[in-house]
DNA sequence: ACCTGAACACCGTTCAAGT
DNA sequence: ACCTGAACACCGTTCAAGT
């Protein structure tokens, strides 16, 4: 074989990585199959990565770091109402998912697995950092009916990441996502809201 | 080898599957693994389907008749009011949800899929017959202030399915999971009702 | 330090052959 | 009609050996 030292392997991997996983998902991306895109021989990922566990989470914590930038540009305007900083973080999240679906669920599904590396937690804990503040603000400056930042966090969470998974299953027919997302985003932001 | 004749070698496949799925997901399932639970050869498994995804569609299909069933004893009472039936559903979807994690997603993954089949639609349809219906009475009734059943549906769906993955996830820390289910069932009811 | 090549124990799928 | 056994083309992982 010729090319004996690659310049940065590793990373190659993980770039062939990001554009196979939305191919078939987790389980048809295969090291094997890595490798000859990189053109070395199938054990050379061993050198990188321990397992494939292991590159799948290092491909999830480079997830999480794109998506902790996005939600951090959608919410850098602290001066904006509630209700439209949670349209807009939903909107970014929504459209990571849209974009990156196979990524996010594996995403989803490790950064609290059991097995989690403590580097995963973080990545995720950073990724988050700007919705929880927005919450965290909207708590204290009494946006909000309930004091229970966690709690709204929760159900925040769960309708967003819900509606990715509607809208990523397909299951809005005709409707743009936008228009869905507005119409979720709403009934959440009167369930939340202070006034009834 | 001995067995030739079996009984019902296909149903066993199924109560197998149901087993294993749960160990290791969809991908973790072997269907030589099977035919060795069963006492079969590796290729016996064809003559009953026709790949691995004919035998994981059979185990989504009667999957969603469990949740059917499930969610038509949950909403058996017209009588109660919309809040409490949302509750009532929520509870029973998610109950399925954690003692299904690995079926549910399978479910939820299948469903509209592009080579979905009929016989996988139609179970789908059937399984949500009975949610589908409390919405179109609430719509009717006056109780919710959207009249668009589907966009209420729709939020009701991706509030609750979220709820399920946030839970199955391990997110929601000491709290129990009734706990979590009732406040964002709180925020969803109050922010779906008429009066604001 | 980084990579190769052979080896091992698995897969899913196909197909002639057996009863 | 239902199942077996061998075969094929794949996997992930390990490890001695090469540069």
């Amino acid at each position: 074989m010729t090319p004996y030292h690659h310049g940065d392997l590793r990373a190659e991997l993980l770039r062939h990585a990001a554009r196979r996983i939305e191919e078939a998902g987790p389980a048809g991306l295969s090291l094997r199959e890595l490798a000859r895109d990189a053109g070395v021989s199938h054990a050379a990922p061993r050198q990188h990565f321990r397992d494939k566990q292991a590159l799948l989470d290092a491909l999830v914590i480079s997830g999480l770091e794109r998506l902790g930038r996005r939600l951090d540009r959608a919410l850098r305007d602290p001066g904006e109402g509630f209700d439209e900083r949670l349209t807009r973080f939903a909107r970014a999240y929504i459209r990571f998912a849209t974009q990156n679906r196979e990524l996010l669920a594996l995403m989803f599904a490790r950064k609290d697995a059991p097995d989690a590396t403590d580097e995963l937690r973080a990545a995720n804990e950073a990724a988050f950092a700007a919705p929880r503040a927005m919450v965290d603000h909207a708590a204290a400056n009494g946006d909000i009916a309930d004091t229970d930042a966690d709690r709204v966090a929760m159900a925040i969470l769960a309708t967003v990441h819900g509606l990715a998974a509607i809208i990523i299953g397909g299951m809005i027919g005709d409707r743009s996502p936008d228009t869905v997302v507005a119409g979720t985003v709403n009934v959440l932001a009167r369930g939340l809201s202070r006034a009834h």
